[in-house]
DNA sequence: ATGGCTTCCATCGGAAGA
């Protein structure tokens, strides 16, 4: 089973460009983030036409998280336990039901932070705490799991093209990377790392300066794996080229082959 | 760079993103 996560950055906006990439790489699984839309204005009869089920947890004008699959959805939850003020829609779950086993889904889209620090600083920070425990108790009950997403999040120096630039920024500040480690080290396997120790493997490209010309890329779109998915990996990659097609996310989407 | 694009909402500018 192929499950791919993609920032689309708009899903109106994207629609056309979203169906393209859905019909050449067919994944199993997709899970969005940043719809930019409510639930009753996601365009979903391009995406059911083929072949997918879609569940949405959206927002108006930002954020926004959804679940694609060719599988049945079941069990979904929206929202990131911990907080019942919080109104923001940046956490979905779901369960499909493979040939072999069940794999849990969890799809994320982490606040950005900046400007740090400032009290989006100190939300993206109490999210991250929130993840944890959520993470904590799906490593607790050892279900075959991935928690992916755009976590935001540059873990190391490797992992941008020029990391010096980064240093202030939210993405990239110490907190921000010991808060990720505490997540990971909880007993996560970073995908992306589990078949290349590569520099210069990128998910994002800003749309200014002409970064994507200049590979000024980082990576922050991320797929965690629970030690029972890991022990499933068959594949990952990034599907970079997406990036240089017409009217582009400033993501691109990353992806797993797991034999579940 | 107090933002060089891009999207959204809502108009003809501002917020948000990373």
């Amino acid at each position: 089973m192929r499950i791919a996560t993609f920032n689309i950055n708009g899903i109106k906006a994207r629609i056309e460009s979203l169906t393209e990439w859905l019909t050449d790489t067919s994944p199993d699984v997709v899970l969005l983030q940043e719809l930019k839309s409510v639930d009753e204005n996601v365009p979903r009869g391009p995406i059911e036409d083929l072949g997918y089920n879609v569940e949405t947890h959206g927002q108006k004008g930002f954020n926004g998280v959804a679940i694609l699959s060719k599988f049945p959805i079941e069990d979904v939850e929206r929202g990131l336990p911990g907080d019942e003020s919080d109104e923001q829609a940046r956490w979905i779950e779901g369960t499909v039901v493979g040939p072999k086993t069940a794999l849990r889904l969890c799809g994320l889209y982490l606040p950005n932070g900046n400007p740090a620090p400032g009290p989006k600083y100190d939300y993206k920070l109490a999210w991250m705490e929130r993840l944890k425990n959520r993470a904590q108790s799906i490593i607790k009950q050892e279900e075959t799991c991935i928690v992916a997403g755009d976590f935001n999040v540059i873990p190391e120096r490797r992992d941008a093209a020029r990391p010096d630039a980064w240093v202030k920024d939210a993405l990239f500040l110490p907190d921000t990377r010991n808060a990720w480690r505490r997540i990971v080290n909880l007993g996560f396997h970073d995908a992306t790392r589990e078949v290349t120790q590569d520099d210069g493997v990128f998910s994002f490209w800003d749309y200014q300066a002409g970064a994507w010309q200049k590979d000024d890329g980082i990576r922050i779109d991320h797929i965690l794996l629970t030690p029972q998915a890991a022990d499933r990996l068959v594949a990952a990659g990034i599907d970079k080229d997406v990036r240089g097609r017409e009217k582009p996310s400033d993501h691109v989407p990353v992806w797993v082959e797991l034999d579940v």
